[in-house]
DNA sequence: GTTGAAACCGGTTGTCT
DNA sequence: AGACAACCGGTTTCAAC
């Protein structure tokens, strides 16, 4: 018999082609009826559900959410910040991904390589409201040595899609 | 009677309190169903329905999916781009917003102020595929001039949850 | 993997307040 | 506009193939 740390690929599972057809359909539209999905790929509706719910079970898929129109609620302005911390300070990464963390306004955070340490994204009403939001909120944490902001003039694409092919 | 100009209030609706905390509840996970939503804010099941029903006419509600684990489907590589065009061309904007809307790797594009012209986000499987991608798509484009790129050492937060308060 | 059936539960609609 | 109740349709589980 093999030693336990051999015995486990039902732990590495991926999924098969079928499954990332069911992915791909309910990324772009998760109120799709199992119904409507296994007549897509031509199946029926039981081993459908099984794959989705193993998939849910497994990880491969996070959630599900509704996406808003942030125009129609006022949310005009997109910006993205690149941030780059005083060094000097040995809790400035703790400090600034906690604060971050907890801001409603910034919908993204990476660290990321290159000339700055962070790239934020950040949605506010206006030109008004960020100047609130970077003034009062980001500059304001000590952990914050520079920032540079660029507004999004126009939004080309937006999905939370990812390829699964 | 009012020239009509002035009488389409209907047009420019907005969602109330009861309508934000709805928004609040499905950005967080478009599951709940209208019964625990409804219990959640002390209302019966007929108002809430409608409001979700009148918000998706409306069009505050875009679409619903599902966010899948992109470590767990093999997309491990996250990845910020700036992108310069060449200017001299008359249609590189053009060409260059369809280019990027067909390349499934792109999940965002936007125009930005500043010293470069586009802000991209990317996913990819890992270092060589960004090289392919890189090299075969992006900067085969013959509207693109620059490329700056800035990989995703750690992800601190990611939300696809507009503010509606 | 398929079919079919049965129980259940949520969405949907009409009526009443 | 909200509450209540009845109906309908999809989900979920099961058995048998």
């Amino acid at each position: 018999m093999l030693p336990q740390v051999f015995d486990n690929k039902k732990n590495y599972m991926q999924p098969d082609a079928t499954d990332k057809k069911i992915l791909e359909l309910l990324q772009q539209n998760a109120q799709l009826t199992i119904k409507e999905i296994a007549s897509r790929i031509n199946l029926s509706v039981t081993p459908v559900h099984e794959r989705i719910r193993k998939m849910e079970r497994e990880g491969f898929i996070d959630r599900y959410v509704c996406l808003l129109n942030r125009r129609k609620l006022g949310k005009s302005l997109l910006v993205y910040c690149h941030v780059t911390l005083d060094k000097q300070r040995k809790e400035s990464f703790e400090d600034f991904n906690q604060a971050v963390t907890g801001m409603q306004e910034v919908l993204e955070c990476s660290v990321v390589s290159g000339n700055f340490d962070y790239m934020l994204k950040v949605v506010v009403e206006d030109a008004e409201a960020y100047n609130q939001f970077y003034q009062l909120k980001l500059s304001a944490l000590k952990s914050v040595l520079h920032i540079s902001s660029y507004f999004v003039i126009s939004e080309i694409k937006y999905t939370t899609g990812i390829p699964v092919r």
